[in-house]
DNA sequence: AATGAATGAGTCTTCATTCAT
DNA sequence: GATGAATGAAGACTCATTCAT
């Protein structure tokens, strides 16, 4: 099996793939992404059909190539969806962790901004599709559970509940039940992005029911006037 | 195909069918359960590995039926899946509206007891898989989409909105907007829903992230008191 | 296997059935008429859409019954088959030998009047069907050959043989050849058989090629009176 | 589909493809000569056990290749069936209008020499197969009606009735329905080609029935002859 | 006798995967 | 490396036949 390629995002600036095709022919440069043009036409169908109803070849043909070439590069199609999920979510998490590291503030303002960024960013992206994959197929492929709660799960949630802990800790939020706060953050979230490839992708522009970006700051904002310690909130006049 | 049995739950004290069955030979006792039981099985299976995956019969295998008894009943594996979806959905929703009709009581109250109540009761029903099964496979079937929108999706949100809508009249809730504070309450209910019977079903009891009927609670009051009324708030560092 | 009606036609006049039903229950003349409606049914369709395209209950669904009922009567599909052809060809063989064997007059008025009544009283009746069965299923159930040959090929050409050969004996025809000859005047007859069943069923009733009476009567006027210009045979003007 | 071989016959002494073919590798090669070769696999099953107990698998065996195969080239056993009789008909019709076409001498002689030659031709060419196809498959797939009678009834009548107009019109037969007598032609040798392949097929070399060029040349030399002795007709007796 | 629910062997068709070119 | 023809195991669906009622 060729080797995948490896997780881009933190070192992007300097990914070493660049440099080398600038100095390469075309044909090269087409070798070298293919994998990653393979991988993303594989997770486009596999988000939209599922993986058992996504015919291989059907992945070749949308990636420009022949249904040979396809094994070329993965050595079945279920290398190819285990590919899939952990290629695209390696990258996503690596560009989110990179976004949350630093940031100044409260710890209110970071989980409304930092928080509606990254999820607005996250629905944008192929990351998205994945959630989707994984909840349609963990039950047939266990390896995904393990992978998924690893290297997503625990720690996503690990960081939302050390910065609820913070405010707590820091008086800026009442004394709450960490972990079900956290839920309350992020399953509306989560939700959202299976939304958009499941109801919301059958449905045109104008008849979609949320608005994203607006939903989850205002969402964010909803919850965290709960949290938020002292007596009684007052609206968000500011807030659309 | 032979009528489904109705609706049960708001009749079902004095269910017909269990009297009228004593006076059939039990062959035409089976013909009658039948299609439930292999709606049942295609449920759980559909629910399990996905519609594309499971084998029509395995379907048959699991309602305790030949492949060719399942064909009796369903015209095609296709039509078995709108059929689960349909039947379990209808069942459902009757159940529910019963629940919902009539309730005294503050706005409050009313969405913290009743809807944990309802949607602890839809997490533990055949309806969380179904819900599954639909974001699962409406891409592959639109059908499903219009049906559901119209008979769920529209509906529910519906009624949680007036909910909310009337609290805000009744001056027990601040102004919000409506429709994304809905979102907000059942986004996660419905995310429960689906991990459930994905990421949760691969863990062992031991290992489970939520406590569903607790978490809803606590996320219905958390919400709740960020909705409420009330004097003064603190400048809302949040907004830009 | 239940006994099959015996041959009909010859002693139809006095037919027992006839006289039993007129004392006996309904219920009783219809077990009675059972095989002959079973009959009649399976050549309908054996005829329209060929043995394998034919269900056994559609069959059993025309006469009437339901399926297990056909198997009371016919062990099996193919033995309905052969019960089909066997049935329907002794019937008409009776019939057409009654017909044939008292005639007076010339060997020609015996060809074109007797022989074109009887064809067109065959392509009016289930025989016409049957041949096309014949000529359909022969090669998967060779029986058919055998019984097909002895039964009716044999003595048909037989009978047209035997009169040609008398006609050359009287002076009435120049010597051809007899055998040859015989074909000259039947393979039309069945060809028209098989056309009804096969493009003829296909056809509005205005779009028909042939007008089988009068065609048969033209093909025989015209073998047995010359085509050629020449000494010049007169226009038989009493013909249509 | 890969597109058939045009129509054989006037081309072929310079076919280029054979030319072509000494160039291309032998893989391409093979590629280039499966359609015709399942058709021709095909055409013998239908011809001998029908359409419906044709099974799929049966033909691509006989034409050396897996089940798989035969999809590569035939969307279905259906269009499989349409293309044997479309593509067997075409070659013949090719063939047959070519040995038509230019004639000299009298029409006697055109239609015992030519006709002659022609049904012997069409007798021992796949095209007789067809013929067998269409009359048992004409009712289960009526397109096929449309097709054989525009390609095939339509001009082939044409042409015989042409000549026979021709030979009324010169003198050389006396005047005839012109319809019926063409039927009268065409009919035996219709039916030759379904005995070949029904109850012929049956029959060992030496028991066989008729012996088809011979009895084709006596047949049209009867019809155009006249069967009865000496030149002046007794008065029709026939006729009512 | 009559029914029709049930069965499972048999067919068509698809598609992941291989491999000669 | 890339291709796409070929394969055959697998799955949806049908239907002749059986048998409990």
């Amino acid at each position: 099996m060729p080797s995948l390629p490896r997780p881009l995002g933190i070192v992007s600036i300097t990914d070493q793939s660049v440099i080398k095709n600038m100095s390469t022919t075309p044909r090269q440069r087409r070798k070298e992404t293919r994998p990653q043009e393979l991988l993303d036409a594989a997770l486009a169908l596999f988000v939209e059909k599922g993986f058992a109803a996504t015919r291989a070849e059907e992945v070749a043909a949308r990636a420009g190539v022949s249904k040979g070439t396809l094994y070329l590069y993965f050595p079945s199609k279920e290398e190819l969806l285990k590919a899939v999920i952990r290629h695209t979510l390696s990258v996503e998490i690596a560009a989110g962790a990179e976004l949350a590291v630093q940031h100044e503030g409260s710890v209110r303002a970071l989980l409304v901004d930092v928080l509606s960024q990254w999820w607005c960013r996250v629905l944008g992206s192929p990351a998205s599709g994945v959630i989707k994959i994984v909840i349609t197929e963990v039950r047939n492929f266990p390896e995904i559970a393990e992978f998924y709660h690893a290297e997503v799960v625990a720690p996503g949630t690990h960081i939302i509940q050390q910065l609820i802990q913070r405010g707590i800790d820091s008086g800026e939020f009442r004394p709450v039940d960490v972990a079900q706060t956290t839920f309350s953050i992020i399953l509306p979230m989560v939700m959202l992005c299976l939304h958009k490839h499941s109801l919301g992708a059958c449905l045109a522009a104008d008849q979609q029911l949320v608005d994203p970006p607006a939903f989850i700051r205002h969402h964010l904002n909803l919850l965290l006037d709960g949290l938020r310690a002292g007596p009684i909130p007052p609206p968000c006049t500011a807030c659309p």
